[in-house]
DNA sequence: AACTATACGGAAAGCCTTTCCGGTTATGCA
DNA sequence: TGCATAACCGGAAAGGCTTTCCGTATAGTT
């Protein structure tokens, strides 16, 4: 539970210096430490009951905390779900190279598309809060592409050259699209996204020769 | 101007006497009738401008009626939507007719689910509030699955029936899958619903054969 | 032990939805 | 035409949520 996420301000440190983890400005508070630490414990929970959009107090309260440090921690909603889930989107992109080595292009794209599929669809919320317009969330499709986009970018650039797959779809598009289609419908749950995926997917291969020689 | 829609209450008259419009209960007071079409059309200028979730107050001014008036006649808000709608999407379910009878099956179901994106896509939020959750939407979702999902499941039928797609996906999957990927994109506007929608018609196709023989 | 930069917590302000009810007005009837 | 009344209007009020703000408390330092 003691990881040092840098919330608020220490921008995805893409560019730090040699080793330098997080410490950029100076130490937190031991206190400051131990709440930013108990309220990504309680959103993540919350986030699970009740979806990613769920009240405020209600995090702050399951953290022990007032409103206020909340705020303080996270202005942002979406600095909060950036945090909860950071690992597993990491995660997630860190699967590419494996599915790549077991497997040929194609099958190693449409399996990483399966992964990602799985990790939105069940973060209740979270692929309608990538798309909500809702401003406290505007943070989050950036996050998103810049971690996720190189990633599906390769495996699509590996499946096209092998001819599995025609070449003009981008990953962002892709990206978007299965995020879209990992919003909640009626009664219906991850098996629905699942079968929708397969579908794009399947739409990838279906021109893969013609888009090929057109290009 | 002056439809005589009928809200709040009167539900769908699909079944209503013989030539009966929608006279049902009794005659509505003139300044009733004059207010439901103001709200109206202030509603649809005022979702074009702030999409479907603007402020109920932005509505009730623009119409110049107190918005205790707006509610009592579209006590939801998806009362309002789908007044404000319905007019569009009944053209959408009767464009397919045509469509079958010009094209063959494949390209008429591939053509009336470009005339639906076509519709989702250039209504700012419509198809975040088909997904939203609010329950002040909730109604929605039904609405558009009774009164499309028969006309897809007929080109479906078709298509699955000359071989020019597979047989295994549902009228309302689909109909779920294309408003998803109408959810607007930062930057991106109508196209790119366009060309995922395209990519999802040619997964349709890709199985034809496979699912034909397998069902 | 005392001092100060940091951080806490909840009250307050602001926005929105939804309900409610005293006042107004259209409508049918004499 | 004039009246009685059911139907309707409009905005105030209640309640919920987010976000800001500031007096108070405390960790870390000397």
């Amino acid at each position: 539970m003691t990881d040092n996420t840098a919330p608020a301000g220490a921008g995805s440190n893409g560019s730090a210096g040699p080793g330098a983890l997080e410490r950029a400005p100076r130490r937190l508070r031991a206190d400051a430490q131990r709440n930013i630490d108990s309220l990504l414990e309680a959103a993540k929970a919350v986030f699970g009951t009740s979806g990613v959009d769920a009240p405020a107090k209600e995090i702050a309260d399951l953290a022990g905390v007032g409103v206020g440090t909340l705020y303080r921690h996270f202005p942002q909603r979406s600095d909060l779900v950036k945090a909860v889930f950071q690992r597993e989107v990491d995660a997630c992109a860190d699967a590419a190279p494996e599915l790549t080595a077991a497997h040929g292009p194609g099958v190693a794209l449409a399996k990483w598309l399966h992964r990602y599929t799985e990790f939105l669809a069940t973060k209740r919320g979270l692929a309608a809060a990538l798309h909500s317009g809702d401003p406290a969330f505007d943070a989050l499709p950036g996050y998103f592409m810049g971690r996720l986009g190189p990633t599906l970018g390769s495996l699509l650039e590996a499946a096209a050259a092998s001819g599995e797959i025609r070449a003009d779809v981008s990953a962002e598009d892709l990206l978007y699209a299965v995020a879209n289609l990992c919003m909640p419908v009626a009664e219906e749950g991850v098996a629905y996204s699942r079968r929708m995926v397969g579908l794009l997917v399947d739409g990838l291969r279906y021109g893969a020769d013609a888009s090929r020689s057109r290009s």
